[in-house]
DNA sequence: AAAATATACTTCACACATAAAACATTTAAG
DNA sequence: CTTAAATGTTTTATGTGTGAAGTATATTTT
């Protein structure tokens, strides 16, 4: 009775894991949900189209779907939604790839820029604002550990 | 040109911060999403489906609608959904609440308890692989961190 | 060059997620 | 005691998110 499952009784961290798990969950979903209710307000927008937009931004000749789907990590049919929309608020246009009529080049439109830029400044200060818990260095410090995190974590699925 | 946002260049720790969110953020979907995969290959389930059980588990006595919507901080409406669904499959049962014909109680079905307690022990050892990066002390002091950052979070929304 | 494969994207069926409106019931006010 | 306000839940409309199936076009094999 009460004999702990064998698998995880094996290593004493486990516990501390799953706490530090439960905690980074808790943190990141308050603070996503912080930054929805943000961009919905002010922007009439969506972290979603806040992501595609960041990450088109980083691309001056834009991207394929595919590329949008690979650097966001969603899967290619959700793009197509969200691209739809932004494409039809003005936001990106879609343009066709010459010489492959299968693909389709996404990019940002000047008035799409535009407003990423306003948009991109208030959501780093909203960050600042929410993570003023965190000096400079424990932020730097912080992020030194997710890193390696992320390292240990893309090794496993290799 | 090329002048910063005045608002963030006034803290330099600005970008350390939003470096930090976005590292968090990148760690925290990762984990996610391959919980989401393990929950779904393994028991045909998901995330939603997953917390809502761990925190009926937690109620003996079990909770009222508007009372799980608290606990897992998602909307009314959206809890109704995830309750049909777990219903139908005969993990919970809804109960009426005896002198308040509007209000429905959820409780977990003793096949909903043994089902989650297979669901917990392989979530639990699926975590500490996925943090394996984290000695136990390393996660013991992440967690301190964002319990800190919790804290500071809570203060603003009140 | 015809047939098999692979690639790029969209569509589909489903499960969440929200805010807002609708509905039912209870409680409070006048 | 009857209306008004508050409470508890569901419904609706919309926007993600997924995996799998479908469509169109390119590429490779034979």
């Amino acid at each position: 009775m009460n004999k702990p499952n064998p698998d995880t009784s094996n290593d004493p961290a486990s516990k501390d894991r799953l706490r530090l798990w439960l905690r980074m969950l808790k943190a990141s979903r308050s603070i996503e949900a912080q930054l929805r209710e943000n961009l919905r307000v002010e922007f009439a927008s969506t972290l979603p189209r806040f992501d595609l937009m960041a990450a088109l931004c980083r691309y001056e000749d834009g991207l394929k779907m595919s590329q949008l789907s690979g650097v966001l990590k969603v899967s290619n049919g959700n793009i197509t939604g969200i691209v739809d929309r932004l494409a039809e608020d003005g936001m990106i246009v879609r343009v066709p790839v010459p010489g492959d009529r299968r693909a389709t080049l996404v990019r940002m439109t000047t008035r799409g820029r535009e407003e990423f830029k306003i948009q991109a400044d208030a959501h780093e200060e909203w960050i600042n604002e929410m993570l003023i818990a965190f000096s400079g260095e424990d932020a730097c410090e912080m992020t030194h550990r997710l890193e390696q995190l992320d390292a240990s974590l893309q090794e496993k699925s290799t």
